[in-house]
DNA sequence: GTACTGTTACTCGGATAAACACTGTCCGAGTCCCCAGGG
DNA sequence: CCCTGGGGACTCGGACAGTGTTTATCCGAGTAACAGTAC
């Protein structure tokens, strides 16, 4: 699970809206700050996300941008997708698009399990949850365990 | 969770290496041409995996590649961190590590979260249950699931 | 009052670029094993 | 039978290169709201 800097970005932007949701648009400049976002990159990012359909955007005075969506209707899973493409890749490929013959057979099921996974969290959790900080029960629940926090990575 | 082909190559060497546990080590070649590697590169692998204690190499006529541990001691998180670093980071850093300010702040805990989640079938399933065909029952049962295979990702 | 015009503030989109990672190749050097040959 | 030397087979390690990705920056153009002005 690599995550770039540019998604990062996005996701804190993202909450940025999500916690600002109102009519008015959040100007990019203001979000830039809140969050130490070289302002120009997040202009490049909110482009990213406006043609991916989770952002809109005004122009004009009092313009800036704003969720296309509910925040409890956007998830952590949908950001990334809107900025890396698909969760998980394999040399280029899908998990489930590969083919191998011996003893790597069954190696895509492994890695297509794993992909399950990561969506189970990443799809579970909606952008409202963060930004209010009650995060869903069965995220929350393994957030509360310390061992998650500190073992290797 | 993106794996490049580098990783991917070591994953299928390994499991090569798995299959084949005996004694006797396995030259680079065959394992290239097996899973159809360029062979240069595999060497290149191989020796990343050796520094990371997981393969052992011996030189000379008959001389090949051979697990360092038995296979069913070296789990698939194991190969890709030895090429990849650790499992999981966010622009640089470990998971674990960040901290945001504003709505933003409880977004590290869905990142450490989705690490677990990964952990927890990456560090379970094994280069022996692969080779085999026999995936550790939490992962097959998963894996059985038609779902899982065909949904976007 | 209405229509027109200009100003201001902000986004949109593409061009540009440095730094880095990925994928792969090449080659010389090191090392081990086996076999041959001599004592 | 033992010892020694050579050759073949394979790994070791680093240098090198082409390509693509990441992480930005910059600037001109588009556009919406508002204010001012002429009729």
């Amino acid at each position: 699970m690599r995550i770039g800097a540019k998604t990062d970005y996005a996701l804190r932007a993202a909450l940025e809206l999500a916690a600002a949701d109102g009519d008015r648009p959040v100007k990019a400049e203001t979000i830039a700050t809140a969050q130490g976002i070289p302002p120009r990159f997040l202009e490049k990012i909110l482009n990213d996300l406006r043609r991916a359909g989770l952002v809109e955007s005004r122009r004009g005075v009092d313009g800036g941008h704003l969720l296309a969506r509910p925040a409890d209707e956007i998830t952590v899973g949908d950001v990334i997708r809107a900025i890396d493409g698909p969760l998980a890749n394999v040399a280029g490929k899908r998990p489930h698009e590969l083919h191998f013959d011996g003893p790597a057979e069954k190696l895509p099921a492994v890695l297509v399990v794993a992909r399950a996974a990561l969506r189970d969290v990443l799809d579970r959790t909606t952008l409202a949850e963060i930004a209010c900080g009650e995060l869903p029960p069965a995220v929350a629940a393994i957030a509360d365990d310390p061992e998650v926090w500190s073992r290797r990575g």
